[in-house]
DNA sequence: AGGTATGTTAATTG
DNA sequence: GCAATTAACATACC
């Protein structure tokens, strides 16, 4: 499930197995999981070097390499994994095999995912055209891109390019918190929502994340754990409902997230 | 068996 | 010309 959530785990799992030791080996069993680059030209640019550091950008993973980043992205259904040993999980795709043991695993089920090379990170937003992460940025940039955007909110916090990081899940998860409806115009929202907005995304962002965004371990409230059940809501019990907006399924509570309805209204 | 799935992007439509 | 919608990518699951 890689949203930003997910990717700072992945991110975090990356920092504490696969630093600082000599890649030795980049086996490609996917070639069309890498963008713009063949195996031959990654291994050469990867062989006898390391890992040095991570970072994150929305839900894009930089792996430091001393001369310029490794980037990964999920799409869908990838993930990352440290192995040791020979049996690699299913749906690995690339591997860099460290000296000694180990390998760091990329694993992706449906290939929607890709891995190319960057000088920096400003080389990748300008490529993937990406806005602010969406943790990193603070509230008054947050706040004026928003009062830009016009459109669906559902739509504007899923946009790579105004915040990036939030996809489906999240967002739904965010305004269901918030709690506003998906369809509700972001032109309607006046400065005290739209930091509002911001504050829920950061709490809701920092909380998957210490719950290592798996919804089994998320707090009583949330939305997430019950998304896939046809559940019913944590606050009112009402029966979460699907709609779509912007293409994309949104769950919500018919209830708790009324449309027209903005988040001054509840407190 | 058809519809849907956590993402991005190219193509198409308005 | 731009924004919004749709299709395509590829695979698994209900």
């Amino acid at each position: 499930m890689p949203e930003l959530p997910d990717v700072e785990g992945f991110r975090r799992h990356a920092a504490a197995t696969s630093l600082h030791k000599q890649i030795v080996q980049v086996r490609v069993s996917e070639a069309r999981m890498l963008e713009e680059i063949s195996p031959q030209s990654l291994g050469r640019k990867l062989n006898g070097r390391q890992f040095e550091r991570t970072l994150r950008h929305g839900k894009y993973l930089l792996l430091d390499t001393g001369d310029g980043y490794l980037v990964l992205h999920f799409g869908m259904s990838g993930s990352l994994q440290m192995v040791s040993g020979s049996k690699l999980p299913q749906y690995t795709r690339v591997e860099f095999h460290f000296a000694g043991d180990g390998c760091l695993a990329y694993l992706s089920r449906r290939l929607l995912g890709h891995i190319f090379l960057v000088q920096d990170r400003g080389e990748l937003v300008e490529k993937k055209q990406l806005g602010p992460d969406a943790l990193a940025v603070d509230a008054e940039r947050f706040c004026e891109r928003f009062a830009e955007k016009k459109g669906s909110l559902k739509t504007a916090l899923m946009d790579q390019s105004l915040i990036a990081g939030i996809g489906n899940v999240y967002s739904d998860e965010i305004l269901f918190q918030l709690p506003a409806h998906p369809r509700t115009d972001v032109h309607s929202l006046d400065g005290k929502d739209l930091r509002k907005l911001y504050n829920t995304c950061q709490r809701v962002l920092k909380t998957t994340i210490r719950h290592h965004a798996n919804p089994d371990e998320m707090p009583s409230g949330y939305l997430l754990p019950r998304r896939n059940t046809n559940g019913h809501c944590p606050r009112c019990d009402t029966p979460l409902k699907k709609i779509k907006v912007g293409g994309r399924t949104a769950v919500i509570c018919p209830r708790c997230q009324r449309k027209g309805e903005t988040s001054k209204k509840s407190q």
